[in-house]
DNA sequence: TAGATGACTCACA
DNA sequence: ATGTGAGCCATCT
C-alpha cells in the first residue's frame, strides 16, 4: 500500500500536487488518507519522494510538514512552478489528474 | 499483542 | 461557520 503511494507520488509531475484522498483512491482505499499522510509524515526517504506535493482537499499545506514546517514546502511547491497563497494552492490549476 | 494516535475526508447538526 | 462522529491504514507506546 505503501508503495502505491510512493509510486503514485514519483508518478506525480513537476508542477503539480496531489490531494490525499486522490493518493488513498489511488492505493484502493478513498478513506485511507490517513493512513497516506501517517505514510508521508513518517516518510522514508525524503530526499527521493516529493512528499511536500501532498496537500489537503482543500489545497491547504500539510497541517504539521515534517521538515522545517511548511513554510518549506510552500518555497518547495513555489520552486516547481506552484503558485502558494498563504499555504494554500489552487487545486481547480494544480491539482494533477492521473489519468489526465 | 493490543490500544491509542495521526500530514485526512466527508457528512450531519 | 464550528463541532462531533465515522472509516481506513501505518506507526508508536
Amino acid at each position: 500500500m505503501k508503495e502505491k503511494v510512493f509510486e503514485f507520488l514519483l508518478n506525480v509531475p513537476k508542477g503539480k500536487v496531489v490531494t490525499y484522498g486522490q493518493i488513498a483512491e489511488y492505493t484502493g482505499n478513498k478513506k485511507a488518507a490517513r493512513a497516506v499522510g501517517n505514510i508521508l509524515h513518517r516518510n522514508p526517504d525524503e530526499n527521493k519522494y516529493p512528499c511536500y506535493k501532498a496537500v489537503d482537499s482543500k489545497g491547504n499545506l500539510s497541517r504539521n510538514f515534517a521538515f522545517g514546517g511548511i513554510e518549506m514546502q510552500k518555497e518547495k511547491l513555489e520552486s516547481e512552478g506552484i503558485e502558494v497563497r498563504n499555504y494554500k494552492v489552487d487545486l481547480n490549476t494544480y491539482k494533477w489528474n492521473e489519468t489526465k
